[in-house]
DNA sequence: AGAGGGTGTTAGTGTATCCTAACATCGGGC
DNA sequence: GCCCGATGTTAGGATACACTAACACCCTCT
């Protein structure tokens, strides 16, 4: 059973393999190592013990997935996480890039009474403010979007989505966030150079270098859409 | 040593010596015992944690005090939990009865970033919601206030104060709150019977029955200072 | 084939919290 | 003088979470 409250230890678990598993990518108990900051044996005996609980299953491939009632859990915190941040942000007016590490702390003390209060405050907001979908709002990750390291060179975008892995090196996002590289803003690919692993980009005015695999976790909504719709008509 | 952040059981645990030792009460063990919802044996050794971590010093007669260190570290909790009730009922509209509960799990995750913040938003204010001072803005409890339960029958007096104490009682606070036995509010006794225990209030247009046991833990402005004045002038 | 790297696991520890059972103490009240 | 209730303490357990040391596997690259 152990039907109790989650700790917030698995509470940071949940989130973090949510996080991962909707961004597509594999959970291995080794990511969850490093991303969680503790060594592999304790991440490991963690994992099991969410395993026990039920809250994940475990494949022959040492694959998590999160079961229907971690899942469940999962969006809690996730909508409380991005909730947090959003608040953070627009009626506290701290700084993006901080945003993400100071909801961690905060997110853990909203029951559902103040998330719904802070929900209504913020005019029920669909996105974290770096794009993430906040869970019981029907909004989804649009799967339209493309990696930013997949565009050409001459390319331009608008950017829609900064991954949560990405918002864990705070020197990054602050790098970022000078950079102008946040959601909503139009980009042009200057150089895309697979070879040197380096891509820049334009951001109105200023030029940003970024290392391919941060590039390959940022999202952008593309115009050739619209151009070829408009081609096609 | 141990210099690390406090957890969130001994910053509980500070808070709870601190409130009962600004409001003049003395603190043993058994006590934070009760009060915690432990046994005494693990509030025993908690305690005794904490004075290995010198936060707490314990004298003959078994009395806990906070030490300099103690003290520092529970005026930030408390301050977190103050501030935070005030934003929930000021901000998030929270009912005055549930604020207590709800800033209990939510001040945990306020870093001092986001407590300035908070303090601005909320104009700086200087009490919680049931009339504690909120640390760090100079404010005191009025020790010219006096416990309701030291009135007479007749008397007029201004509520003031609301002792943390009571706060973890949330039907008595749902008690108060309906009858208007808060903070800023005029109160007139109608009856007043050491020998049953109950004193009965008038709060405006109703009256109310509170146990003298609770009625000590409520503290009140009474007119007869200003009377006093008004004579000796 | 064999060396390495990344992963998974087991074993053994340590700390913080929590509990129950039992016993020790002290201050009154009878 | 003795029993009681409140309090303090010790003993013995349990669970969650962390770590280090070691070993087992698997896959790849040489």
């Amino acid at each position: 059973m152990t039907s109790t409250q989650p700790t917030t230890t698995i509470e940071d678990y949940l989130q973090t393999i949510y996080s991962l598993q909707t961004e597509g990518e594999t959970v291995i108990s080794a990511r969850l190592a490093r991303w969680m900051r503790v060594t592999p044996p304790t991440a490991w005996a963690t994992v099991h013990r969410m395993e026990r609980d039920g809250l994940v299953a475990i494949d022959d491939k040492k694959v998590i997935r999160l079961t229907r009632r971690g899942l469940e859990l999962a969006e809690n915190v996730a909508r409380r996480h991005r909730l947090s941040e959003r608040f953070l942000v627009d009626i506290l007016g701290l700084g993006w890039a901080e945003a993400h590490e100071e909801a961690h702390r905060f997110e853990h003390g909203i029951s559902p009474r103040v998330d719904e209060r802070i929900f209504a405050l913020l005019n029920h907001p669909t996105t974290c403010p770096h794009g993430s979908p906040i869970p019981g709002t029907g909004a989804k990750l649009d799967p339209n979007l493309v990696r930013m390291d997949g565009l050409k060179k001459g390319d331009k975008a608008t950017v829609r989505f900064i991954s949560e892995e990405l918002e864990e090196d705070l020197e990054l996002m602050r790098y970022l966030e000078q950079g102008n590289v946040k959601p909503g803003r139009e980009i042009t690919v200057q150089e895309m150079v697979p070879s040197t692993g380096v891509v820049v980009i334009d951001t109105g005015g200023q030029s940003v270098s970024l290392g391919l695999a941060v590039a390959a976790k940022i999202r952008v909504e593309t115009s050739r859409r619209s151009a070829k719709a408009a081609a096609g008509a």
